[in-house]
DNA sequence: CGAACTGCATTTTTT
DNA sequence: ATGCAGTTCG
């Protein structure tokens, strides 16, 4: 369309992969498999590629890219390559640029959501919006609520933002604007006001000139269902569709992906069903396994062989995911060397486990093993804690992956916050954010005022503050305060067009004040921020404008660990996805922990169907060793927790793994079936910790309490009680117990008459 | 306006 | 235990 034609010219990328003319065999298709090659070449009509784990599908992925452009079947605008996350954008990037050997700048490959925020700037004005919208983050959204919450007069402790955030966010997952939602749903929000909420909500994103993430889409299909003639210039323009990871998509993606083929229908889908670990915020599985009948005629192609793992850890993975129903089905294979089988191994306590663990790390360090070939992956992120103690002392670098996030930090929300509310003063958010940061005396009772204000006149804060000026309605103090930050972003807003970006922003921090605070702050962290602030200076001078660069912030926000030095990886089983090491430890495999107990009261049958998949990712992360591991007893929240192994071990294939058990781990009561040959070896320095037994239940898969009738209660538990109503547990006697209650004093009650709550 | 206090929650996470 | 957020008191 408006993109000019040049740059992807077939001859230009001739030299470096030599593609010949017709139907000749092509040389970059030599080193594909036949799976593989037809995942490339069968580039018109839909196709569904199931690309089991290391199958190699970001290569097909990307050669077919290429190779859709080297036959000349289109020119690079005519693609669209959509990915889930920006490392991957990145990545299929790169490698489509070395491929081609041609720069892929101005290039439709992109994560949905900046393809969308692309696509939405060129039509703001069709949705109502202006073209320099502010995308919203998370931090925005929850203060946008909390005000509507507080203006609604709605109770914010019965009735959390964060939960109204949850609801809304699953609707627009599934495509749903606030007229579409039905008058059943919702109703469990502030007795039924959830739907008039998400109204008031987008009302207010509007005024705002702001988009939160699922608006991206959302907007955008409202864009395409409001102007025919803009969504057929898109479906004309964009002949061929490439997706990853499909099986993540939600409804509003998929939504938006078939409105874009629906011209050309030529669309690729890559994605593992097996690997769908996401449900919980939206993805669907169904697109996946219903893409036949979206896309009549669809050709399948399964990619099966796999150049990742050894056969015993395939082995051991397949069998595991077995266990789940509804799969679209795929037999992995591979012809390497046998390998070692899965080991799996039990330990009295979490932190037996992390020492185990951790000494086989150092023993393979000893022998040489890079230690950036092992990671170790956690359920939940807190189990990091107790393995990062003990590589700590055993001096064992480490890094762990997917912690607190460079802009999400408090100095850098600030910093963008000014420099948000100078491109787009009516960027109330931003504003509210820092105008007192630093201190300028316009505490909550002037601001409180200037929002009635702008909230009774209907425009944004800025131009409500500006008005306000003019009166005397505000004290003298403050107002002079605020006439002088208006001022300032007066001044810097004119200053846009003639100083450059990095050196405006120094300004503007410099001149508000901003960079002083920190320098005068003495406390720990204050030069932290200061070499932080340092830090998003030089980021910005890799951007042409400061619009671009905000545009970057909000749309990728993402951590860029240092991955070369030689260090073992600590992150969680959703966070290793599409990584792969030599050596994975897999620690934490018990009923509660993982399948994780919420997964399991939340999704029930299906909850524990994804925490399966999330085993089965991260078994496949392993190239040649995996260890997986479990614990009698852990403490959680300060509490003892005795455990049952995963169902998961039992799962595994017995002649794929080596079950290492100490005997009486488990107080003599034979182990889950499949946790057979107990090797005879008895540690002597255990004693049970604490005699209570937390029952973990999960519907399909009963463990007998071994404990009274206090089973599941503990110390210091909240719990309640029909007649006495809430307290705490004091002491715990038997099935007795003495409780502290709120109203009525403490009491001796029988356990079984309480519940936790 | 700022420091101290209280209550509460604590799976997974991208954009 | 621990951290965070919202509230309260000086």
């Amino acid at each position: 369309m408006n993109e000019p034609p040049r740059s992807a010219n077939p001859q230009a990328a001739a030299d470096t992969v030599q593609p010949s003319v017709g139907n000749e065999t092509v040389s970059y298709l030599d080193e594909l498999n036949d799976a593989q090659k037809e995942a490339v070449t069968a580039v018109d009509g839909p196709v569904l590629v199931l690309a089991g784990a290391g199958t190699g599908k970001t290569r097909v992925l990307t050669v077919r890219l290429a190779h859709i452009l080297l036959q000349g079947h289109a020119r690079h605008w005519q693609l669209l390559a959509v990915t889930f996350t920006n490392k991957a954008a990145r990545e299929m990037r790169e490698r489509v640029a070395s491929l081609l050997g041609v720069p892929v700048e101005g290039w439709w490959i992109g994560t949905f959501h900046a393809l969308s925020a692309r696509i939405l700037r060129a039509h703001a004005e069709i949705v109502g919006l202006k073209s320099n919208f502010t995308i919203l983050d998370s931090d925005d959204q929850l203060r946008l609520l909390r005000q509507i919450l507080e203006a609604e007069n709605i109770d914010e402790k019965r009735w959390p933002p964060r939960v109204l955030l949850a609801v809304i966010q699953r609707w627009k997952d599934r495509g749903l604007a606030p007229d579409q939602i039905s008058e059943a749903e919702g109703q469990d929000f502030a007795g039924g006001k959830a739907q008039a909420l998400y109204a008031l909500y987008q009302d207010r994103l509007k005024t705002l000139n702001a988009v939160d993430f699922g608006d991206l889409l959302l907007h955008c299909l409202a864009l395409f269902r409001a102007d025919a003639d803009v969504l057929a210039r898109y479906q004309d323009q964009f002949r061929y569709i490439l997706v990853d990871e499909y099986q993540d998509t939600n409804v509003a993606q998929y939504l938006w992906l078939r409105l874009l083929a629906q011209r050309h229908h030529n669309i690729c889908c890559v994605g593992d069903d097996d690997q769908s670990i996401y449900s919980w915020r939206g993805a669907e599985v169904a697109n996946i396994l219903r893409f036949e009948n979206d896309f009549p005629g669809a050709r399948i192609v399964r990619l099966e062989r796999n150049y990742r793992s050894t056969p015993q850890i395939l082995a051991a993975a397949s069998g595991l995911i077995a266990c789940n129903e509804g799969r679209l089905g795929k037999t992995l294979w591979t012809e390497s060397p046998e390998g070692e089988k899965v080991s799996v191994r039990g330990a009295w306590d979490g932190e037996e486990e992390a020492r185990q663990v951790c000494d086989e790390i150092e023993a393979l360090h000893a022998k040489s093993h890079a230690l950036n070939e092992i990671a170790i992956l956690v359920r939940a992120g807190f189990q990091t804690r107790e393995f990062e103690e003990r590589l700590i002392t055993l001096a064992v670098p480490y890094r762990v992956i997917g912690g607190p996030r460079f802009y999400e930090r408090r100095e850098i929300r600030d910093a963008i916050a000014y420099l948000r509310v100078v491109v787009q003063p009516d960027d109330d958010l931003g504003f509210e954010r820092i105008v007192n940061t630093p201190k300028r005396g316009l505490g909550a009772a002037t601001m409180q005022f200037v929002h009635r204000f702008a909230r009774d006149t209907g425009i944004p804060l800025v131009q409500a503050a500006s008005r306000l000026l003019e009166t005397d309605e505000i004290r003298p103090r403050a107002r002079h305060a605020l006439a002088r930050l208006l001022d300032d972003f007066q001044r810097w807003r004119s200053l846009l067009d003639t100083v450059s970006h990095p050196e405006l922003a120094a300004q503007v921090l410099d001149e508000s004040g901003y960079t002083v605070m920190w320098q005068t702050d003495s406390s720990v962290e204050a030069p932290g921020r200061l070499e932080n602030l340092k830090e998003l200076m030089t980021a910005l001078e890799d951007f042409e404008n400061l619009q671009g660069f905000l545009e970057h912030v909000s749309l990728v926000m993402e951590n860029d660990e240092a991955a070369d030095d030689d260090k073992v990886n600590l992150m969680t089983l959703h966070g290793a996805k599409g990584l792969e090491f030599e050596t994975v430890f897999l620690p934490g495999w018990e009923q509660g922990l993982f399948p994780h107990q919420r997964a399991l009261d939340e999704g029930g049958a299906k909850g524990l169907e994804e925490e399966r998949r999330l085993a089965y990712v991260g078994l496949t992360r392993a190239r040649t060793r995996a260890i997986i591991s479990f614990a009698a007893s852990r403490r959680v929240y300060n509490q003892w927790q005795n455990a049952m192994p995963s169902r998961f071990v039992g799962e595994l294939p017995a002649e794929n793994v080596d079950h290492v058990v100490q005997t009486g781990l488990y107080g003599g009561a034979s182990p889950p079936q499949g946790l057979l040959r107990e090797e005879t070896r008895t540690f002597d320095g255990w004693r049970p910790r604490r005699r209570r037994v937390a029952v973990i239940e999960d519907a399909s898969y009963q463990v007998v309490a071994r404990d009274d009738d206090a089973a599941g209660l503990a110390t210091g538990q909240r719990i309640f009680h029909q007649k006495f109503g809430y307290g705490r547990i004091l002491d715990i006697d038997g099935s007795k117990l003495v409780i502290a209650f709120e109203k009525a004093g403490t009491k001796k009650v029988i356990a079984s008459f309480v519940e936790a709550v």
